[in-house]
DNA sequence: ACATATTCCTGGGGGC
DNA sequence: TGCCCCCAGGAATATG
């Protein structure tokens, strides 16, 4: 599940080779729901220079020179890989852009949950005015802020909502509460100012030592090389379901809210 | 203003 | 070996 820090690992590595790099073709393998078909979406991006590759949330922000951009997001199992001249595409590949210097970079998700939209600099603004802000650009003290409200949400809810704080998802969730001490089902209302601050300060934590590994591979994730991030074997409650809570050796429990599984230790999280 | 359910989709794992 | 069923979930949408 690409969340921040996978995405942000994907960023950099896609930046690092593609900034300032024009768009020469495009070969579409696989068109489909939320897939740009097509002669229209071809026609805007070859020739279009990029200036480099961003991120806002979990949007990767292709951005190009003129300000139009590709928004691409990778949802569950979508995946930008560099691949070479003789690589032959395989089921799940869906669009290959191929740049200047021979520079190839394929679009491929399994599930197709994922997309890549083609916006102008105004549709552009639009989409990211509605993210809140980003979790490592950001105090401490504005995160616990906006922990505040609205009170009656449940605290889980409130992490994935990409509107309070962007680019948190499922995995650094219940992590995040977890290091904080704090159950995901509470009220935000519950909350005191210190745990608000800790819960802040806990995900910052988490992310940048996910970064760090370059994220977590529970699943589909791997990096622009076809590599897996190194956070799996780092985390504490995600995906540990009945094995031992690693700060009190309680069995770990899982329950569903808000439709995703929620890992939390009912003796260390209060 | 909050909740939950549904929808999209495929591969992988458990049960038999 | 091979079914069948369930599960993983980001986020938009519908409904309570």
């Amino acid at each position: 599940m690409p969340e921040l820090p996978e995405v942000e690992t994907i960023r950099r590595q896609l930046h690092a080779k593609l900034a300032g790099k024009t768009v020469r073709e495009i070969f579409i393998y696989k068109t489909g729901r939320e897939v740009p078909a097509g002669e229209g979406f071809v026609k805007k991006v070859v020739g279009n220079r990029l200036s480099g590759v961003e991120r806002r949330a979990k949007v990767l922000i292709f951005q190009f020179e003129n300000g139009e951009a590709i928004l691409g997001h990778l949802k569950m199992t979508g995946k930008f890989l560099f691949v070479n001249t003789d690589y032959i595409p395989g089921k799940h590949d869906r669009i290959l852009f191929v740049f200047e210097d021979a520079i190839r970079v394929m679009w491929s998700d399994i599930r197709q949950f994922g997309y890549l939209k083609f916006v102008d600099s105004v549709e552009l603004t639009e989409v990211l005015s509605k993210y809140g802000p980003e979790p490592l650009e950001t105090s401490i003290e504005e995160l616990a802020q906006r922990l505040m409200a609205p009170k009656t949400r449940k605290i889980k809810t409130a992490l994935l909502d990409q509107a309070t704080i962007a680019g948190i998802g499922n995995i650094y969730a219940d992590e995040a509460c977890h290091r904080a001490g704090i159950r995901p089902m509470r009220k935000l209302s519950t909350l005191s100012r210190d745990d608000r601050a800790r819960l802040a300060e806990e995900i910052v934590n988490v992310l940048n030592e996910s970064l760090a590994q370059k994220g977590t591979s529970a699943n589909d994730y791997v990096d622009t090389d076809g590599s897996k991030g190194g956070f799996l074997a780092l985390l504490k409650v995600y995906g540990r379901e009945n094995q031992l809570c690693l700060k009190c050796s309680t069995p770990i429990k899982k329950i569903v809210q808000a439709g995703r599984g929620t890992h939390y230790c009912p003796n260390c999280q209060k």
